[in-house]
DNA sequence: TTAAAACCTATGACCCACTCACAGGTCAAA
DNA sequence: TTTGACCTGTGAGTGGGTCATAGGTTTTAA
């Protein structure tokens, strides 16, 4: 299969397949005559899993490990279970700490609705903002 | 004030600083003879704003674009507003699409208990991975 | 007085997972 | 034979900083 093929067959594109060629997760063989790449059904394989590990959150260098595992005979399973409950703390830490964002900014929204704009007078740029306690400072520390 | 002390007053990094300088939202004046910069109250404002600015989910682009209307003395807070609604949305489908990965990941993991870790053997890597359907792609799995 | 500590400067790489652009080479069908 | 679809490698861009390097300056303490 050459870069296209490969590409449509897993759906993703032509320079996806590319930059996961180049990051080491497929290993293509070479034309000498026309330097083209050919691919054959285990990096199709590989590249399928590749998706599905990065739909369930798994990076890049993770999935390189774990197929690194599997290319020495050894079941990368612990791994995947492993990494990915971190990954799913990690997950639900951004969600708490979007949703956190998201009551910031609806209540400073609903602050807003009471405030005229202002022209900037030398000692302030805009009211919404400078006016507006951050409720997360208050309480505890973000970092 | 020096770039420490403008950082240790807006509780942020001396890099910080010297990056929003360098990304032209804080002006400071230069001695000749040594080369350092200088900040005044005024860049603390700026300083200041943007870091509230920035914790209520505006980028630096848009802030250096609402600093800007304000050197003019035209009043920043309709465009406040206007770009604070959309980042709101943002936020919002960001949160959704986080939620739904979390939902692929807690399904994922309750599968997984029961299935076994096996050998990767030419056919497969992980089952764990390459035998999990997306609820995404296939929805009406459920009856 | 001098040496070390603490500060300052500019620049560039790095993080993440692609995506796009550029410039050029190859190959199929019309 | 020309068009157009493919291929190659490389490098830059995304966002918001952070960290490293290498050197210059100022302050503090012995």
């Amino acid at each position: 299969m050459k870069v296209k093929e490969l590409a449509t067959a897993a759906d993703v594109t032509p320079d996806t397949v590319r930059f996961y060629t180049r990051e080491g997760l497929l290993r293509p063989s070479r034309n000498p005559d026309n330097n083209y790449q050919y691919y054959d059904a285990e990096d199709l394989r590989r590249l399928r899993f590749a998706r599905k590990a990065r739909q369930l959150g798994f990076s890049l260098p993770e999935i390189r490990q774990i197929l690194g595992q599997a290319d020495e005979h050894h079941s990368p399973c612990p791994m995947v279970r492993d990494v990915f409950e971190q990954r799913l703390a990690e997950v639900e830490r951004e969600i708490a700490e979007l949703q956190q964002l998201r009551t910031r900014m609806v209540s400073a929204l609903s602050a807003w609705q009471e405030m005229p704009d202002g022209t900037p007078d030398g000692h302030t740029i805009c009211r919404l903002i400078e006016h507006w306690d951050d409720p997360a400072t208050c309480s505890d520390k973000e970092h």
